[in-house]
DNA sequence: ATGTCACGCTGGGCGTGA
């Protein structure tokens, strides 16, 4: 039984709640792990997810980041850790670790950075060298998966034009290296990778501002980074593509694989 | 690259972050 795992930033969980639930009516995923959802604790839509069936853990921190995970009401999803040990600026809510069935699984959101150079690009770098010391840990519960907005495009063909670019954030060869090193050091893979190869483009990001999405202008920078035995049995990772359509879509689209 | 969004505070537009 294929098991379909999601992760979406929604900016703002509040403003998308219609287009998560046709998502959930028409995908069904077993697990969705969320990114801005923009919220307070008090403000979790959790009434509107449990009348869509499903239920959701999650790390709110106010207006903005927020994380969470959602999976059917009868599952058995359960909260492991609320935050990312030791990560610079601890009241921001950018990581959730999860526990559903025998998988371990994150939602990270890794700080934008801003400009490079700057005191937010140098706590985003920090953010993914913590993020990597906690996914060695993690690795030694067995399946695991960290997935989310990780906020760095790992190569140039991951971006409509490197020119465009140049000197931002997102490409620097410090954000490539400091992402692989999460991976390297959780002993995980990029299912895009894994699956597609690294000739692929499969953007999943594009700026609202300026049509860029109906002009191509976007980047890779969601992410799977998934465990070698759930590679071994990966049959989809995709994004759905439907969902920066239409009314009032997120300025990123949901990343599906199924195992 | 920039033609946008969403938030809070407030009572309509501004500041902030992406």
């Amino acid at each position: 039984m294929a098991v379909i795992c999601v992760t979406w930033n929604v900016n703002s969980l509040r403003a998308r709640l219609e287009r998560v639930g046709e998502f959930l009516e028409q995908v069904k995923p077993d697990l969705l792990l969320l990114q801005e959802t923009k919220c307070s604790p008090e403000q979790f839509p959790h009434d509107a997810i449990a009348e869509l069936g499903y239920k959701a853990v999650d790390v709110s921190g106010g207006r903005w980041c927020g994380v969470a995970a959602l999976a059917p009401a009868e599952s058995d999803l359960t909260i492991l850790g609320s935050g990312l040990p030791g990560q610079p600026n601890p009241d921001e809510a950018r990581w959730i670790e999860v526990q559903i069935g025998d998988l371990t699984a994150v939602s990270v959101y890794v700080p934008n950075g801003r400009e490079v150079g700057t005191e937010h690009f140098d706590a985003k770098l920090e953010f993914l060298g913590v993020a990597a010391q906690r996914a060695a840990e993690l690795a030694v519960n067995g399946r695991l998966l960290i997935a989310g907005d990780m906020n760095v495009a790992p190569r140039d063909s991951d971006v409509w034009d490197t020119a465009a670019l140049e000197g931002s954030t997102h490409v620097t060869p410090s954000e490539r290296s400091a992402l692989a090193a999460v991976a390297s050091a959780g002993g995980l893979v990029d299912a895009h990778d894994a699956l597609l190869g690294v000739d692929d483009v499969q953007f999943t990001w594009w700026d609202y501002r300026g049509g860029s999405f109906h002009r191509g202008f976007g980047m890779r920078i969601d992410h799977f980074l998934i465990s070698p035995d759930i590679a071994d049995s990966l049959d989809e990772c995709t994004v759905v593509r439907d969902f920066r359509k239409g009314e009032k879509p997120s300025d990123h689209v949901p990343l599906l694989i199924s195992f």
